[in-house]
DNA sequence: CGCCACTCCTTTTTT
DNA sequence: AGGAGTGGCG
């Protein structure tokens, strides 16, 4: 889109009257495009880069920015400030460590926060209590007050069911993993923010400082940021204009506390603003718009959304009913297979999917027509046990105090468990002026092999690659008999030394690597361009594909079992589906699996749906083509037969 | 103290 | 159907 209409033109060099602007852009009308020229009107204007600040949800969004600006741009983009919420603030506190009294520390994800939780919570909580919650559970309870500015006390007492007595324990809990991890010199997603946040209401200095770095900040994807991101920004700007893109129809993270209900008072909130909007669709057809709006126009929640196509027509989006999930992947795989023989990209399709789980078995399915495809999306297949394995011995060598890290990494050698383990940490910590090794030696007599592998680490450290070559190297008979196919987990670890080459201190490379883990096919995805792209529906926000697939759309996902009984969650679900309907630019097709094997993870779930149970339970067939594909291959008629065995079984 | 076998529970989405 | 947590044994 190199020529933008009135409205964009209006957006893009907006100049006031109002310092501060919130520009209202529905799915497909030209956001990035709007953002990216924003900014390049000011550099053109005049706006030296260094005064520009662009701020993101996800890295994804954030390295697609800089891709685009850079196009437009050129090398002066190097000069612009461009992060997700959280890089940017570790960016700052990083600078000034004893401000903020993080010298030393160690960037925890959300795995590592999950077991400092469980230590915390094991010593409060008898084994016998299997009802009490869960480690997991708590890390999100916590999380969520953080990101809402809330005291845990509070959040539980308003939102959730605990009971008072198990709440004051819950607060304990979360009391002992926050000394924990101070202790530790640990700093978790949460940290960055809140301390940032907290270091500028508190310093005026600071304050002063930082507000006088930028003249403008952009912030992307408004309609996701919660209440300590509000608080950021409300800190940065005056005399900073702010200038915020997003939709309401699009606010698919309010479990991460975002409330889209904020975009609609943006001018309430921020003094001296103007909202303005963005409505012609340039990305579909027709067609697939008269499918999102029909979702939306559903909905009890007032959107006030109605794209146009500026675009025209094009086919009727497609809805595909199979008898199994396993079904449904063959046949999505066969139908790549086809319109790829019939000349298309591969990288021209892209199939989305409600949960990063379900995405599963149509993995197998491209892995077995042999279609080259890219996952995107979910947490925790990014970072395999190996990787991990690897990674704690660095954070181990870098960080005599990690004992998360050192647990890891020790308990990896045979006949060394958690309370070997944990003397020697305890050890390291009570001496801290003897050397690391010389520690490792003493408490692990004929173990030298533990400590040569710690040296090794130390010794490189100044070349991340060569590290973690030589580290591999020396865990490999380990880790070889720690897990099956190790020869294909051994790659992984060749792709983190090939990673490294990129750093120059092996504590930056496991810095970056913690706050920005690559995922194996995202890495992989650089030596074969031409791929499909497999993908969670929250990742796909702000992408687009000529064909979309948007798969296993059955009742349970849309809306997600786990949402049901409360309709603000619901109705989430429903711009969740919303936002997956709008990446398509040509053809949509929708898939559906009608067998047990996919309702069977609705267990437990007795909560029942307070609004739509199911969203395309209505859809009309004048706005899509239905297609029962019936029995595929893999079910005959004699499984009916299984059933018996069950009930005989002698 | 570590290891193994067993059971139970799980699976939303991201920084 | 596989992983995490649990309990008993060597």
């Amino acid at each position: 889109m190199s020529t933008l209409n009135a409205e964009q033109t209006r957006a893009v060099e907006y100049a006031g009257p109002a310092r501060h602007l919130l520009v209202l852009a529905g799915a497909g009308t030209g956001k990035t495009t709007t953002i990216v020229q924003r900014v390049a009107h000011l550099v053109r204007g005049g706006t030296k880069p260094e005064r520009i600040l662009l701020l993101t949800f996800s890295r994804r969004a954030a390295k697609e920015m800089r891709g685009r600006l850079a196009a437009a741009l050129g090398p002066v983009t190097d000069r612009l400030t461009i992060g997700t919420f959280h890089s940017f603030c570790w960016e700052v506190i990083s600078r000034i460590p004893k401000t903020f009294g993080v010298q030393a520390a160690t960037v925890i994800d959300r795995d590592d926060a999950t077991s400092l939780v469980t230590l915390a919570r094991s010593e409060r909580v008898e084994r016998s209590e299997k009802d009490f919650p869960k480690a997991a559970q708590i890390g999100d309870w916590m999380s969520y007050a953080r990101n809402c500015m809330l005291p845990l006390a509070d959040y539980l007492a308003e939102f959730t069911e605990v009971p008072d007595e198990w709440a004051a324990r819950v607060v304990a809990i979360a009391d002992a993993y926050t000394a924990k991890k101070r202790e530790r010199h640990y700093i978790d997603y949460d940290d960055m923010l809140e301390l940032l946040v907290r270091g500028l209401e508190k310093s005026e200095a600071l304050r002063t400082q930082m507000k006088a770095l930028y003249g403008h900040i952009l912030v992307d994807e408004m309609q996701d940021t919660n209440p300590v991101q509000w608080r950021l920004l409300d800190l940065l700007r005056d005399p900073a204009q702010l200038y915020c893109v997003g939709d309401d129809a699009q606010s698919i993270y309010a479990f991460r506390g975002a409330d889209f209900r904020n975009v609609h008072a943006f001018r309430e909130r921020v003094a001296d603003a103007e909202v303005l909007k963005l409505t012609e669709n340039y990305r579909s057809t027709q067609e697939i718009l008269d499918v999102s709006n029909w979702l939306l126009a559903r909905s009890p929640l007032q959107y006030d959304k109605e794209l146009r196509a500026a675009r025209g027509r094009g086919s009727k989006p497609r809805l595909l009913d199979f008898a199994s999930k396993f079904d449904e992947a063959a046949w999505l795989a066969n139908d790549l297979r086809v319109r790829h023989e019939a000349g298309a990209n591969w990288h021209d399709h892209m199939i989305l999917v409600r949960t990063a789980w379900s995405a599963k078995s149509i993995e197998a399915a491209l892995v077995e027509a042999d279609i080259p495809y890219t996952f995107i999306g979910g947490t925790s297949f990014l970072q395999a046990a190996h990787v991990k394995d690897v990674l704690s011995l660095l954070r181990a060598s870098l960080n005599r105090l990690d004992e998360l890290a050192w647990v890891r990494y020790l308990t990896l050698w045979p006949k060394v468990g958690d309370v070997k383990a944990g003397k020697v940490v305890r050890a390291l910590a009570d001496a801290p002026d003897a050397s690391v090794f010389d520690v490792l030696m003493k408490e692990l007599r004929g173990r030298d092999e533990i400590a040569e592998a710690v040296h090794l680490a130390t010794a490189y450290a100044a070349t991340p690659s060569a590290a973690i070559g030589a580290v591999c190297q020396n865990l490999d008979s380990l880790l070889s008999t720690r897990y099956d196919r190790w020869e294909a987990r051994k790659s992984d670890l060749k792709l983190l030394a090939q990673l490294g080459e990129k750093y120059s201190s092996l504590r930056e490379f496991v810095e970056t690597f913690t706050l920005d883990p690559i995922s194996n096919s995202e890495a992989a995805k650089s030596s074969e361009e031409d791929t499909v792209t497999l993908i969670t529906v929250h990742s796909a926000k702000g992408t687009e594909a000529p064909v979309c697939y948007v798969a296993q759309a059955q009742a349970g996902l849309y809306p997600h079992t786990r949402s049901l009984g409360d309709l603000d969650r619901e109705e989430e679900e429903r711009r969740i589906l919303y936002v997956a309907l709008t990446r398509a630019q040509h053809e949509l097709i929708l898939t559906r699996a009608g067998d047990e094997s996919v309702n069977i993870f609705q267990f437990g779930s007795t909560a029942r749906a307070v609004g739509e149970g199911y969203f395309l339970e209505e859809l009309p067939g004048e706005i899509v083509d239905v297609t029962h594909m019936g029995f595929g291959g893999t079910k005959s008629a004699l499984d009916a037969l299984k059933d018996l065995d069950d009930e005989i079984g002698w």
